[in-house]
DNA sequence: CTTTTTCACATACCGATGGTACGCGAATTC
DNA sequence: GAATTCGCGTACCATCGGTATGTGAAAAAG
């Protein structure tokens, strides 16, 4: 069927090597201090080939995040697609969206660089198209649903996906294993106070 | 009384400027995109002057940082301090937090480039120790005279700082007025759930 | 099969940036 | 008034992100 080619094929390679090193070192040390030489010295190819597959550290950046976003809307879209209950679907997403945000390989990029480095508002626009829209989708069915009041949804989605972004973070850091619990309780507490009438 | 002198006033008047341009440029186009050379020359003043008052453009963010948040801080603490009530004290807190941190100038240095810069953990403790004490403190009282549920205050403190900051982001770049009362008022009913038994 | 074109990538280079070493001169101290 | 401090300017450096150009193999054209 597809017939590749030698050329499409090395291109994919070396361009998945700049995304998957670069995406590892941002990881570990943050956008600021990695040299595009460290990128590419680890990917294993030049300068050349960077610029080659993307505009700038800054557009290399930005398809790393979109990577990182899509993965975690993927789980979040997972874990809510697994109850039918539109409720649950909005408090199994949250749950899933903290496990996920909460893990190391994604926090730095998603979290801290990513609004930094692409400024908050191009950060918002992608984050609003991966995985905050499913918050924001959630919501607005339940609102239409009557489960929660009537209201703007926006606000609301705002003030819960900030909440969960800060609370992942700080579990990250964290040792203490119950302050997950805690924190998943608080949360859930928070999100109940929703259909309160 | 104080003797002052040429030389000590000259000192202060130069780091001043130095805390005063980078804070405006920093504000204005984020740090990664201002120079030190474009401070200096801001400042009227050369980069020999800068490295003998900070330890370089890390540590003159730092001291910028820490201005914003102290200046946040106290408007906090004032706003909550007017009233006797602890649960207003929470909730006037709260609404101040949101206002102050919804101005332009406070924004991307203490909320965006904060945590990229400085690191999210070093970042956070410079939130403890200046505006999110204050919630901290709030919490914890009332959790002791028995208003809200007794619970681990850590988690709840990280739940509403993350949504306050996100709202307030969010705020800022809104047009439409109304966003602010919606806000303010989906803020209020999450505080009021805290209450409930 | 031969020629031509494409293109993925390497090499070499540039201006700007953060940072350092050192010198100077006026204010302070003795 | 001599000695010393120190706030700051000057000159310089390594490294950074970014660009221009070369090259060789794969693909297309003949």
């Amino acid at each position: 069927m597809t017939e590749r080619g030698v050329r499409v094929r090395q291109r994919e390679e070396t361009r998945r090597a700049l995304l998957g090193e670069s995406r590892r070192l941002f990881t570990e040390r943050g956008y600021g201090a990695v040299s595009l030489a460290e990128i590419v010295g680890a990917a294993g190819v030049t300068k050349g080939a960077l610029y080659h597959h993307f505009d700038g550290k800054e557009e290399l950046f930005r398809a790393v995040l979109e990577d990182v976003q899509q993965e975690v809307g993927r789980r979040v879209a997972e874990a809510a697609g697994a109850h039918e209950d539109s409720w649950d679907q909005l408090v199994f997403g949250c749950r899933e969206f903290l496990a996920a945000t909460t893990a190391p390989g994604i926090q730095r990029i998603m979290l801290v660089d990513g609004p930094a480095v692409l400024g908050w508002t191009a950060w918002r626009a992608m984050d609003e198209a991966s995985s905050a829209r499913h918050l924001t989708e959630a919501l607005t069915v339940l609102v239409d649903e009557g489960v929660v009041p009537a209201q703007p949804v926006a606000p609301l989605a705002h003030l819960l996906s900030g909440a969960m972004n800060e609370a992942a973070l700080w579990l990250a850091t964290s040792t203490d294993p119950a302050d997950l619990e805690h924190t998943t309780a608080a949360l859930d507490r928070m999100l109940d106070a929703l259909r309160a009438a």
